[in-house]
Formats: structure tokens, sequence, C-alpha cells
RNA sequence: GACCCCGUAGCUCAGUAGGAUAGAGCAUCAGAUUCCUAAUCUGAGGGUCACAGGUUCGAAUCCUGUCGGGGUCACCA
């Protein structure tokens, strides 16, 4: 339950009130209405800018209009008073008694606090990582692997039923090259000297244990084979092979998706649903053979003017027609992904979120233009795309290349820093403004590292509860005893502030689930930790401030339930975040 | 040439649905500690929110244009 939406809908019910008394016309619209909690402690516990927005309409001066609406909030006996500020805010302040009973509310709930219902079981399907399956996950899948699955987290947390879901890329030239380069590590798991992996083939040793199986399962047998007899047994043991390995780095990472979708099904199961989707297409009127312009800005030696079928996405706001079938007669990678969103939409997902590397900016109108066309505009596509991740050490960029074999793998990541900093720094920036991740600064323990600041908050609220268990033995510290204790003793300044940090938890998480932006989450969990801490640092100069206060039985109590509680969103947020809360750091 | 993202304090970045005097960390300066974990805290200085128009009672936020940085641009994935 989200506090400020029930004032919100007492702010609503008052205008609504007024539209009946025929002081504002019925037909104006109340969604710029907003209900907010001031920066500027001066105006109150809340503000709404009702009076300002509803003016025009009314026909008044928003303070006068202020001054209709203010006797109808007075009925709600957790107001104190209500002002008129500014231009015509309407400042709210509440009586002192409502923000301890949020901390009543907190301890009840438990895990369920901040939680919502806005995503009303909605089903929507979050599809990230879909790194291509020849190889381990580097560093640079991270980002996105991580933003996916948090974003997966948050909207389930605020309601919806999420799918997550993994793209295999396992149609393309690319897994040829696979099958190649294992077919390589077969021969030399047979004893033959290959030499150095010749150019075009993946060099990395993981291809080797591939090798091996082969010939565990096949001997020599596939020795004697032409390459289109023994590629597809290959290619086949291959991917299998590379789609564990990626299901063991995400695992890494505390990452695992409900459904692993192959591209190859597409056209391999029982009917050619690429065939299907350009028919459907076509049906519209979307399909059409012709020629595209060269590309600009960059001079192509092979490029050839040549009649292909075209997909009309232009009509959608794309810049120019999109190819869907290749100059050797296959499909195109975006055909396929056309035919794999058009699944999406089939088994009923209305509301689709993509994660992509920012190198894919280029294809996101295109793919929007299909699926509008294929849905005839019913199915909702938001591609959220991930800006790159430079890597530093102590300041120091890290030089990655691949062909000198010296990149980054995202299990050299976790391996070294831990899955927690991993996935709270990953989200610590907006998804689409690039993100410095530095070895050394996720793991400092000080204020200017987000990670262990916020984990340690969560440590020090289960310190103080445990030396609170000491001092006072026989205290019953479960959440129901918390809270039935007498919380209006918890009426310093820097109590409330932290009330009220922990009242903004559920509308927050509403907020950022709606904008799909789980790095939200991230910055206010800084901000509820420095709160946190803050007041634990005034018990050394105000020791009546203190946590644990040893002559005060009660009011040790009630502030033990103010710990409870910020302890129980610390979890929570870091929960969704997928980062563990430590009971304990040293 | 086109499209996408970014431009906020010296640095790295937030900025909640368009709200009131634009915030945090680092760095700088001035303070604090017989302390529930010093793994820190308090205070101060620091801003033409790239620039110019527009919409609005109100713009860092929305629209248009300009400048600067990054990315992408038949087919390949």
């Amino acid at each position: 339950m989200d506090v400020f939406a029930g004032f919100h809908g007492h702010v609503l019910a008052a205008v609504q009130q007024l539209k009946h008394d025929g002081v504002v016309p019925v037909e104006a619209s109340v969604a710029g209405v907003t209900l907010e909690s001031p920066k500027e402690s001066s105006h109150g516990d809340l503000a709404t800018n009702a009076a300002m927005v509803l003016a025009k309409p009314a026909g008044l001066r928003p303070r006068a209009l202020a001054e209709r609406i203010i006797p109808l909030l007075a009925s709600d006996p957790n107001i104190e008073r209500a002002e008129i500020a500014g231009p015509g805010f309407i400042n709210v302040t509440l009586k002192t008694s409502f923000w301890p009973s949020v901390l009543r509310m907190v301890l009840e709930q438990g895990d369920d606090y901040g939680r919502s219902a806005i995503g009303k079981g909605r089903v929507v399907n979050v599809e990230y990582v879909s790194a291509n399956p020849t190889g381990p996950m580097h560093v640079g899948h991270c980002r996105g692997a991580v933003f996916g699955d948090a974003l997966a987290s948050l909207l389930a947390f605020a309601g919806y039923a999420v799918t997550r879901e993994y793209y295999v890329n396992d149609a393309g030239a690319q897994v040829d090259v696979l099958a190649r380069s294992a077919y390589l590590r077969y021969r030399e798991a047979l004893g033959e000297a290959i030499g150095e992996i010749p150019e075009g083939l993946y060099p990395g040793d993981y291809l080797k244990p591939v090798g091996q199986t082969l010939v565990e399962q096949h001997g020599s047998g596939l020795l004697g084979l032409a390459e289109d007899e023994w590629l597809p047994i290959v290619r086949e043991a291959a991917l299998t092979a590379m789609l564990a390995l990626i299901a063991g780095d995400l695992a890494e990472l505390g990452i695992r998706h409900d459904v692993f979708f192959s591209e190859r099904s597409l056209t391999e199961g029982p009917r050619d649903q690429v065939a299907e989707t350009i028919e459907d297409l076509t049906a519209k009127g979307l399909i059409y053979k012709g020629s595209l312009p060269p590309p600009k800005g960059k001079i192509e030696e092979d490029w050839e003017d040549r009649e292909q079928l075209l997909f009309r996405s232009t009509e959608f706001g794309d810049d120019m027609d999109r190819a869907l079938v290749k100059s050797d007669g296959g499909y195109t990678y975006f055909a396929s992904d056309i035919a794999y969103h058009r699944d999406k939409f089939r088994r009923g997902f209305n509301t689709m979120i993509d994660v992509w590397g920012a190198d894919h900016s280029g294809h996101v109108r295109r793919m929007q233009a299909a699926l509008a066309a294929l849905s005839g505009g019913k199915a909702d596509l938001d591609i959220k795309l991930c800006q790159l991740v430079r890597l530093f050490r102590g300041g120091e960029p890290v030089k990655m290349s691949k062909r000198a074999g010296t990149f980054v793998t995202l299990r050299d990541v976790v391996e070294e820093v831990g899955s927690g900093p991993v996935r709270f720094m990953m989200i610590y920036r907006k998804n689409d403004a690039p993100l410095d991740f530095d070895f050394v600064k996720v793991t400092e323990q000080s204020r200017d590292n987000p990670v262990f600041y916020v984990q340690y908050a969560h440590a020090r609220a289960c310190s103080v509860l445990r030396n609170l268990r000491e001092v006072f033995p026989d205290l019953d510290l479960g959440g129901g005893a918390l809270a039935r204790s007498d919380l209006d003793r918890l009426s310093h300044d820097a109590e409330v502030a932290l009330i009220r940090k922990i009242a903004q938890f559920p509308r927050l998480v509403e907020a950022s689930a709606e904008a799909h932006e789980p790095h939200r989450i991230g910055f206010y969990l800084n901000d509820l930790a420095a709160e946190f801490h803050g007041l634990w640092n005034r018990g050394k100069d105000s020791p009546q401030l203190r946590f644990i206060y040893e002559t005060d039985r009660e009011l040790t109590r009630a502030r033990a339930a103010l710990v409870a509680a910020t302890k129980q969103v610390l979890a929570s947020g870091l929960g969704i975040l997928g980062v563990s809360a430590m009971q304990e750091m040293h």
C-alpha cells in the first residue's frame, strides 16, 4: 500500500466534489493533478498542484481555487493542516502520529511491503542476453543480462506476470563456423596436430571439451564423412555445449531464464513460421520486390544493386524498407526476428520488452514497425538499449583484444569481485548512458562505493538488532511485537526523515516499473542507506538518539521497529536487484 | 548524408508524471570521535542544467533548430 496513493485519492475526491458543486467544470481533466513529497521540509509533508492545474478550466485564480479545496481535505484525520503556498500549491502537514504508522504497515507486511498491483497480473515478456551461442559470455554481455534480469524482477514485484526469455541465434552462419571450429578440436582430440586455428574460426580453448565429447561419442567415425554429413552432428553437439556454458555463466550472476527460444525452431518446426510471417505481411500489402539505395557514409566495395524481397517498414516510420531474404536465398536475421516476435504475440504477449546492446539501435524502428504491422497495433514492444561498459582497474583502462585473447569474460569479472558488486554496479546507471566499471572501486569499503554502502547499511541494521537482544534479552523483537510498540515516540526530525524515505518505497517501485528503469531502485537504496547511516551517526553526538537506549526499554523497542523496517526495505530493494543482503560484514 | 543516445558543480553522475531556492558522491576547505561496527559523520564553497527560440501559471524535464561527444547505417548476427 502506497501512502501517497491514499492522499492522492483524497485530493481527487475533493476535486470531484467541486465538480459536483459546479466550481470546476465536469469535463476538466485531472490527469495533471499530482501529489508529491516536497523536497523542502518547510513545505510540509505533502504537496499538490491541483489548484494550479485546474485554475484555468475553473476560471479562477489558483489561490482562490485552493481556498475551495482546502476545507474539503480537512476531513482526513491524518491531516494536521493544509495551506496555500507559492503560486498555488497546497501544502499539507500531517499529524505527527502519521509517519510512525507507516512503520507499522512495513512491519506487518514484511516482504510484501512495496509490492504493487499495478501490473494487474498482465503478462510481460522480457527478452534479454540473447548472446550468440558460440562461446562463453564476455563482459560486454553483462550489463544487458543484469539489466534485463533486474527489470524482470522489478516488474514481477510490481504485479506483472513476467516471462524471462533468451533468443538463441542458432540458425545463422556463425553456428556453422562454430561447428567447423569444434570439428578441428575433434581432430585434435584424436591426436592430429592442428597447428594454429585458422583465421575465421573460433580459437578459444572452450571448444576442446566439445572435441573430446565427440571422440567419446563417435570415435573416429566422423573423419571419413563429407562436411555436409558431419556438420549437423558437430553443430548440435557444439550448440548443446555452448548453451550449457552460457547457462553456467548466467548462473554465476544468479540469472535464470524461463524460456530458451531457438531461432532454428522457427523454420525447422512443423511449419515454417518465417514463411508464414512473410505471407501474413504480404496479405497486408507490406511486402514487395525492389532494390534499396546504396548505404551512405562509407563506400562499400562489394555493394551491388539488386532486387530483393522487402518489408515496407517506411510506412511505420523507418528510414528505408528492409530486406527479408539474403542473396543466397536464406532468410535475413530480421525476417527470423519478425517471426520470433510474431510467435511471442501469438503466445499471448501483448507487452514485450527487448534488451539490446546500443550497437543495435538502428534496428529498433524496423522491429517495432514489423510488430505493429503483424499485431495490428495491439502489441507493445519497448526496446531498452544498454550502452557500452568501459572497464577500469584503479582508474586505468583495461585493454581488451579478442584477437590477442585478452578479452574479459563474464566469469572473470564475477570471480574477481563477486556477483553482488557486479550486479549492483551494472544497474547503478541509466541504461542509455555509458558505464564505467572499475574492478578496484566496486570492492572498496568506502562511502563512494554504493554497493558497499548499501550492503553495510543492511549489515549494520542486523548488527544493531543483534546487540539489542543482548541488552534486552527478554524483549520481543518479532514483527508483530515491534508493530505494536509505542511508535509515536519516534518524533525526532532525523527519525521522521528516515521513515519518510521508507514511505516512498512503494511509489518508487511503481514509477520504476512503469518507466522500465531499475536503476532508480539502486539510487533509492543509496539514499535510504545514507539516511540510516546518518541517523546512526547522530548517536555519536547525541547519545539519546542511539538506537539502543539502555535506560528506556520502550523507546528502544520503537527504535528497533525503525531499524527493522529499514532493514526490510533494504533487503527488498536489494532482492529486486538480485544482490544479496548480508547479515554482517567484516 | 540519415537515424539513435548523451551534454547538469572541477570529476563521476541522480533528478521521481512539467513544480517552489536544481541534488548526491569524489575532490577542496573547516570541524567531529572515551561511539549501538571510525568500514564514518557535520558544515562550507562550488551551477547561464551546451546554446537559441517555442509551448505553459511554471521547463534541466515537452517541441523546433544549432553546436559538441559517442554509436549505427544493403547483405552478415
